[in-house]
DNA sequence: CTGAAAGCGCTAACAC
DNA sequence: GTGTTAGCGCTTTCAG
């Protein structure tokens, strides 16, 4: 790799001082009263010989790196993906780029990624925690590392969040097939897993259920389940319990409903899920979706992650952003 | 941010040199020959005090990062969401780490991203180009910086390349359009922009169509269309040409195609797409796919990448890997 | 076997 | 207005 030039052959071939050169660089020509001319003369030597700084050394000596942790669990679940798109977009914007990890529902492997981000002098990490992580997060606040939890809280950190309405998404949701789909045994097909967002979802269903004095029917699937297996307790709920409506607590559960509904033809027509999938449009019967505001749901992250940064906000912030009801 | 120890500070408490405390660290106590007994003194020291070596210090002076530059169309398409992963996985468990960018087809942007990585020191690319990156990626090539392209090739750029066989992909895909499905008018439906892995499909269909003497029937789609100009367009492409069979050159052109045929409840049974789409099993009728083997992809990315990094091979690789057909 | 010290490229207090 | 210089935390040569 051709050697790089540094600053101080920069400040060599014109004859100046690195300090010179460094004020300049950053913007502060003026405030250190550089003549207009050097500083133009610099600028245009710079250009003419391409030198891009060392952002390393500068981190070493800065200790910021202008980069952001991001940690989901699964950046293929469609949700995650459009959220890291977004989020990554804003940073950029901002002048941060982003270092992001799946953490596939390893904890070992998630505390050593923080454990790592630390490492590399990351300025701040976005996270959808999984359960296991209270701790090594607990231990990041305590250092005064910025952090930003996004999708779901966790019960024993306090922290700064960004949320979707769960609670409200999922009784809107049910209300919904109740009122408009004029439905009467409506079951709730959730995870195993406790998250919290999870526990919101249940909360608003069974909020809009008891209102009218239905019977609660929910399902939790283990999603360590085989496909095949998943497939027949799906069915089995839903014919058991002479379902005629069904509301998902997440996008990857409802492609698991339409797949038992395909592979064993059952007959159901009101469906609806908690976040969006290209294929709830396509299929037959189409799926509604409670859809979370990707959006707004990144430049919240964003921003307060970025005024931790920066050290402007002191007070914790939590913020609930509400979803949006696609009626298909 | 409580300070974190340095080497200097370990050396210091245990009264021993810093070289000594790096050379243990670094796993030259035996090369050094260092008392084993000191070796063990400094290891449970540091283990007990947590100390972790600050990486940016080390990659300053070793000139090492130990992370690559990911730069793909757009993460949320799931073709990429899933590479992505695979290769993030890879990479880490030989303990480096990915900074994934999305490029959304903004050249200027993409290019502004791979100074930015270049400035971070990183140690190596992996990209799925567009067109106007030729320039930008041959100089990283000339200045020694490892690059593997993944996806698609680069007409005028030499480099290490990992590509999917399009050409006998779509060759295999017509072919079973034509003799177990019997269809007789095939269309084939791709993009207008023209990245080389769609010429490559192009060819493999006309390849299987010219063999039965068969009409070619191509639309290129402009993907800056609106969603409902596209829908319109595929409509009468089927239509107008009195369509039984459609293939179409990546998943999110399928997906438009689905929408159209639901829009416009068009009676099409036999379609088959490039790349895998969750909506691809749960519609009627259900879309074949010829499915890129993304698990390999990465993995020979990874390994190629690994390789040059090392320094340990010198001549340019270019793998291509074989699909499947996953016949629904 | 171990330590002193140079230096990776940059920033910024301090001096002139 | 501009230059000198001390580090940021680490690796590694060279001397003992």
């Amino acid at each position: 790799m051709k050697k790089r030039l540094s600053i101080s052959d920069i400040a060599n071939n014109l004859g100046v001082s690195v300090t010179t050169v460094s004020f300049i660089l950053n913007g502060k020509a003026k405030e250190k009263r550089i003549s207009d001319a050097l500083t133009k003369r610099v600028q245009d030597y710079v250009k003419k010989v391409d030198y891009k700084p060392n952002q390393l050394a500068k981190s070493l000596r800065t200790g910021k790196s202008k980069s952001i942790g991001l940690l989901v669990e699964d950046i293929s679940n469609p949700f995650f993906a459009n959220i890291a798109d977004h989020i990554e977009k804003m940073a950029y914007d901002n002048g941060y780029h982003i270092i992001y990890c799946s953490m596939n529902n390893d904890e070992q492997r998630a505390k050593e990624l923080i454990q790592l981000f630390r490492d590399r002098q990351i300025d701040g990490f976005v996270i959808a925690p999984t359960e296991g992580l209270s701790e090594v997060i607990n231990s990041l606040i305590k250092q005064a590392v910025p952090v930003v939890l996004f999708d779901r809280p966790l019960a024993d950190v306090e922290t700064h969040t960004v949320l979707s309405e769960n609670m409200n998404g999922a009784y809107v949701g049910t209300m919904y097939l109740l009122e408009q789909k004029k439905a009467k045994r409506i079951g709730f097909v959730t995870t195993t897993s406790t998250q919290s967002q999870m526990k919101g979802r249940l909360e608003g269903y069974m909020k809009a259920i008891d209102k009218v004095g239905m019977d609660l029917l929910v399902k939790k699937i283990n999603p360590s389940l085989t496909d095949d297996d998943i497939a027949q307790q799906l069915q089995s709920f839903i014919a058991d319990n002479k379902l005629d409506a069904v509301l998902f607590a997440t996008n990857y559960l409802a492609v698991d409903g339409l797949k038992a509904i395909k592979k064993y033809q059952i007959a159901i027509n009101n469906l609806v899920s908690f976040d969006e999938n290209t294929a709830f449009a396509l299929v037959e019967p189409p799926v509604s979706a409670i859809s979370q505001n990707i959006k707004e749901i990144a430049s919240e992250v964003v921003r307060i992650l970025l005024s931790q940064i920066n050290g402007k906000s002191t007070q914790i912030e939590q913020v609930v952003i509400p979803c949006d009801l696609i009626e298909r």
